[in-house]
DNA sequence: ACCTTAACTTAGTATCGTAGCC
DNA sequence: GGCTACGATACTAAGTTAAGGT
């Protein structure tokens, strides 16, 4: 969700609702941009696996490095999972390495610096587009939402009770089983089965069978990784190379190889035709019987992966990582800097850390006279760190506030966010003007003019302040609060809608201000500007035509009336 | 103590979809 | 049916914050 002051609490409640309400026309919307994302991830997707090889070996090396550090100084339980994140994916690396060097300078070559990082298990072989948790979950139905929104902790307590429940259960259906439906045991074991309760629930009317149909997104396979040159393929006792889709499709065969059905004749047979279709005219020519075939090694190959896999401890096995809550992360290839892709503002996730933000903002509320008062004290320490601290602290709370007089002016003039200069007269009081004048002696302009604050010492002491307090904090709160002035004072009960409405928007435009937010004009404001200045043209000229012969309708009307009279 | 980085938030522009108008 | 305006959504650069590294 944007904008600090667009969202107070019970907007927040609002747009949840508004989902609920909506879900109908939501899902056909979803489904339809699902379905498009789709195309697009497929394709993304396969632009990955295009790239993951670029890979750097610097980036494994890094990693590698940290791990020593790690392991030296016993680190925290995160980091151990981190490692094992990192450790799984460097042996995908190196497998993927592996797949051929020719590849990994073509793909060089191309944009991606690091193969993305997919949150999934190794176990899995299908990919996801998209990826398991809905990218956009935006219009998930409400019973669903709600089912993954209570619960914080899942006590384990309340797990055994169900286990127990469940077990119980299941004894007494056993028990009731082979009764007669119709007895009240019956009844009985009905309820207990709430397979048929359901299916009770979901009938429709004669004919129909269904109402909507919610797409979760195709499950793609994985692009097949070629076997490792070491791996021989033998047909009629002499090695040979196959092309790389006629070699996916005899691992299909050769990872059955210890299967009945492989000695079957219309299994083989029907196999073979199939193979078939795949091969080169060459390895069709050359390949004319299956029993010819020898797949042993590609068989052993994937019967050593497989136990592999069986060795690894159960963490390896759990790839994900539920400390975090992006979906996938890769490396960007111009500033090395991580993207993420993460879940949609409307998810779980983000709406109740948004919820939590506000809460936090009505944490500061109770306590931020005192705050105030306290860094008002702490202008007149005795300690420079402190005084520093306090008039920091002043100009991350302070918005605006008008004084009286404008005796104490400060200038700020400094390179804002974008680049955008940030310039301002802002009035503040005595002491912090007195303040930063004593700051400033004996330093020359490139010096720091709070020399003796960093923003560790400043955080601690927002901690100490209120758990969870954070400069961001006093923005939220400060544009929070002032959009409930604004309404309060804008707006009155007997207003109509279109009224209310304005009153709204001047209200959120005074926390725009405070806020500092700007925007370019769109593109096609001058435009428009122009269509509506034409219309209001136009319309004075209709006005004053309508004026013309309303006068002399008039004149007409006098004359005619005293001609009657006459 | 200072610097770097991972993970997340904020806030901007771009684009899409659709209602309403002609 | 085309055009426009406008709200909703998508996308993403550039912030913040906390934790880790040097």
């Amino acid at each position: 969700m944007s904008g600090d002051h667009l969202h107070n609490d019970s907007q927040i409640e609002a747009d949840f609702r508004l989902n609920d309400s909506h879900k109908h026309k939501d899902k056909h919307k979803d489904r339809e941009h699902r379905h498009k994302e789709h195309k697009k991830d497929k394709d993304k997707d396969r632009e990955k696996s295009k790239h993951s090889n670029s890979e750097h070996k610097d980036s494994e090396k890094k990693h590698k490095e940290k791990e020593k550090t790690k392991h030296k100084d016993g680190s925290s339980e995160k980091h151990k999972d981190k490692h094992k994140d990192r450790d799984k994916e460097r042996r995908k690396e190196e497998k993927i390495r592996a797949a051929g060097d020719a590849k990994i300078k073509k793909e060089k070559e191309n944009g991606f610096s690091s193969p993305p990082r997919i949150k999934d298990e190794p176990e899995d072989d299908g990919y996801f587009a998209p990826p398991k948790e809905d990218i956009k979950p935006l219009k998930r139905l409400r019973d669903e939402d709600d089912a993954d929104y209570k619960p914080k902790k899942i006590k384990t307590e309340d797990i055994k009770k169900e286990k127990k429940r469940k077990s119980e259960e299941e004894e007494v259906i056993w028990n009731l089983i082979g009764e007669d439906l119709f007895t009240k045991q019956g009844d009985h074991l009905m309820s207990l089965c709430h397979v048929f309760e359901r299916w009770e629930e979901e009938r429709y009317p004669e004919g129909i069978k269904w109402k909507f149909l919610e797409h979760k997104g195709p499950v793609f396979a994985p692009p097949y990784e070629p076997l490792p040159e070491s791996v021989k393929f033998y047909y009629d006792g002499k090695v040979m190379k196959l092309s790389p889709k006629a070699e996916e499709v005899a691992t299909f065969f050769a990872k059955m190889l210890d299967h009945e059905y492989t000695t079957k004749e219309i299994f083989r047979k029907n196999f073979f035709k199939d193979w078939r279709k795949e091969m080169t005219n060459d390895e069709k020519n050359t390949i004319t019987n299956l029993s010819k075939c020898d797949f042993t090694q590609m068989s052993q190959y994937f019967k050593a992966q497989s136990e592999a896999r069986k060795q690894m401890s159960k963490e390896e096995k759990l790839v994900h990582d539920n400390k975090v809550t992006w979906l996938v992360s890769w490396t960007e290839n111009i500033q090395g800097s991580i993207k993420y892709i993460m879940l949609n503002p409307s998810s779980r996730i983000k709406g109740e850390k948004d919820w939590q933000k506000y809460e936090t903002a009505r944490r500061l509320k109770k306590c931020v006279d005192k705050i105030r008062n306290q860094y008002r004290e702490d202008w007149k320490s005795k300690e420079m760190k402190v005084r520093q601290r306090a008039v920091a602290l002043y100009f991350i709370d302070k918005v605006g506030t008008e004084l009286d007089g404008q005796e104490y002016v400060v200038e700020f003039d400094f390179p804002g966010k974008d680049s955008i200069r940030y310039y301002n007269k802002v009035p503040v009081e005595k002491r912090v003007f007195k303040n930063l004048q004593l700051f400033m002696e004996n330093k020359q302009p490139e010096d720091d003019l709070f020399d003796r604050l960093n923003t560790g010492i400043l955080n601690k002491h927002l901690q100490d302040l209120m758990e969870g307090l954070t400069a961001k904090v006093f923005r939220t709160y400060n544009a929070s609060i002032t959009l409930q002035q604004q309404l309060k004072e804008l707006t009155a009960p007997d207003e109509n809608v279109p009224a209310k409405i304005l009153s709204y928007n001047r209200a959120n435009r005074a926390v725009a201000i405070l806020c500092n937010h700007q925007r370019a004009p769109p593109k096609t404001f001058e435009k428009s500007m122009m269509n509506l200045q034409s219309k209001i043209d136009a319309k004075k000229d209709q006005l004053a035509d309508a004026r013309r012969d309303l006068k002399s309708a008039k004149a007409d009307a006098k004359v005619m009336k005293d001609a009657k009279t006459k």
